[in-house]
DNA sequence: GTGAAAGCGCTAACAT
DNA sequence: ATGTTAGCGCTTTCAC
């Protein structure tokens, strides 16, 4: 491939003058400028992004890494298509990476994309105290955290009130009467599935339900175990009357489950999943769900990102944005008051 | 952050060692070897994966890009979660750049990607006189088409034959007595659709049931085309019973239309969707679709990749897997004969 | 078994 | 307004 020495052979110029047309430069003869250009016009030249991201340490490289818990939740593809369209429109490239909710992957891409000297990361971190995310501060790497936070370390972040979310989700359940409300959690250790757990327990709380125990139940966030955690509720003695489910595969584990024990919704069973999704309308029942608004929170992160790397002191920004409860039909109807789709 | 020079100074070694002990050359001595990885475990070493690409063009780096059409599609994140397993497994970094059906964003993420001397590619190409992806195989840069191939290219390619698929679709559909069967088609220039089209046209007549012009509507692949031109063939006065929609994405836009006209499935209207996914099963009602072993494609996609960057001129093979047609209840029961999930 | 040195394709002083 | 040159962090001859 012509490389920028060829380019200023052809022209009859220097490198360093064909490097200046390509950044352009000022002070560049017009003359001499066009025939650079033709030069490289000529030779179809593509400037080296490696080489020149090697040499200039100043954050030249137009390029930012994602790290992304599982890619099979739509969720995250909307977060996705927000840091796209933000980052194309901004001339940045971008290194998508799935950790499957494996730290170790998690670490090992991280290391990966440092090596690879991206000017910048967007990461949700397994957990709050995610050290090689953590690191990310002291190498003074910029990096803005979505959907999670870190404790004890200032960093860009942009998630939603995951707690006033899902106390909104079981309020709603409870005004709709129904008496025996489980949650089906994602993994622990992330902080959306606890916060989510707090609303829960706010919600019951107002209403002067006790909790029970045997009504939450903890998983992976997959969708196997929306189906294992639901058979396990379902399966009880005395079932809930309506589940609210940690995230959006939970959510359709559980959909699956409810059908396999022939239950209808909402009479038998009502549910309402945190994450919405475009065929949510479309499920059977329209679901009722807690709306992320998923993907201006990619788009908010990518511009925080490109704002730190521009400028590295700006003070840290948390962007707490709001959920929106989507009520269609997977609930009981009588009271409803909230908007529709 | 600490380089070769570093390591070495700490060590007391020479750069040209310490390089060794990390490709782990042979030659070297156990001591020397034991000192250097100290001294790299101490500095927290990371080697820098741009400088290494740079100096050895023997594609020593471990990085593919790949470039898809559409990531709202679920399809393509099963494709993507295929390649990204078989990456992962053999140490490779992916860049995952999704260019939105939109051929100049396509162009521009190639170059990009050709620029960061990536070691090879695995593209959908936008169609198949896309001359950015034939300029890959005189460049010599590794490339493997999925999902539709290269009009007189020669290029490792992996899809499914679609023609088949559309015709089991459409057959099965006039099996059961389906009289008036409409088609919604995606991009008309991908091949995908015009094979999927071939299917149906084929499954016509081998019913003699007259191919009709206004009952196949061309729209661009999207959820929204999905809804408009169901709109339009519903609009219709002596309308469609039956519809057969070209992409995931259209089938989840035609079943909001289907619902918008409060009609119900299988009794006023039948429908199979080409692609299947995850929460087909959970649809309203479950949803009869055409298969395609997206995850499969996506690995074999990868390992064909892989085995061209390690021999890159060993013959194209040209991969064509099945489709399987999964019955549920979108569609009149009689006469079922094949696979249920 | 180990070191010295030449580059990979660029950018950024520093010259002129 | 343009050219010269020193690296960026590595790999890879070629010596010893």
């Amino acid at each position: 491939m012509a490389g920028l020495k060829d380019v200023a052979n052809k022209a009859g110029v220097s490198i360093a003058t064909v490097s200046r047309v390509i950044n352009n430069a000022p002070n560049i003869n017009d003359e001499t400028r066009f025939r650079v250009q033709q030069a490289m016009k000529a030779m179809d030249y593509r400037p080296s992004r490696i080489a020149k991201r090697l040499r200039s340490k100043s954050s030249q490289g137009n390029l930012i890494g994602v790290v992304v818990p599982d890619i099979s939740n739509p969720f995250y593809i909307d977060v996705l298509s927000g840091i796209d369209d933000f980052m194309h429109g901004h001339d940045f490239l971008m290194i998508t990476c799935n950790f499957s909710q494996n730290e170790e992957k998690e670490r090992l891409y991280i290391d990966a994309l440092v090596s690879e000297s991206v000017d910048g990361l967007i990461v949700a971190p397994a957990h709050e105290e995610d050290e090689k995310v953590k690191a990310l501060e002291k190498e003074n790497i910029p990096f803005v955290c979505i959907d999670r936070g870190l404790k004890n370390v200032n960093a860009d972040l942009v998630l939603v009130d995951n707690e006033k979310g899902a106390y909104e989700a079981v309020s709603f359940l409870l005004n709709q009467e129904y008496k025996k409300i489980a949650y089906i959690s994602g993994l622990i250790r992330i902080p959306t599935s606890r916060h989510r757990e707090n609303g829960y327990r706010r919600a019951l709380e107002e209403f002067n339900i006790p909790f029970r125990d045997e009504l939450v139940k903890y998983g992976d966030s997959s969708m196997k175990s929306g189906i294992d955690l639901a058979r396990e509720l379902l399966s009880q003695e005395n079932r809930p009357d309506a589940l609210f489910t940690g995230n959006n595969l939970i959510t359709l584990g559980a959909l699956q489950t409810i059908a396999e024990f022939g239950l209808k919704i909402p009479e038998d069973i009502g549910i309402i999943g945190f994450d919405d999704m475009v065929f949510s309308s479309t499920l059977n029942p329209p679901l009722t769900a807690v709306r992320q608004p998923a993907y201006e929170i990619g788009r908010r992160a990518a511009e925080l990102l490109y704002q730190r790397i521009k400028e590295p002191n700006r003070p840290n920004v948390k962007i707490v944005m709001e959920t929106e409860l989507m009520i269609r039909k997977s609930t009981r109807l009588e009271n409803a008051t909230t908007k529709t789709t």
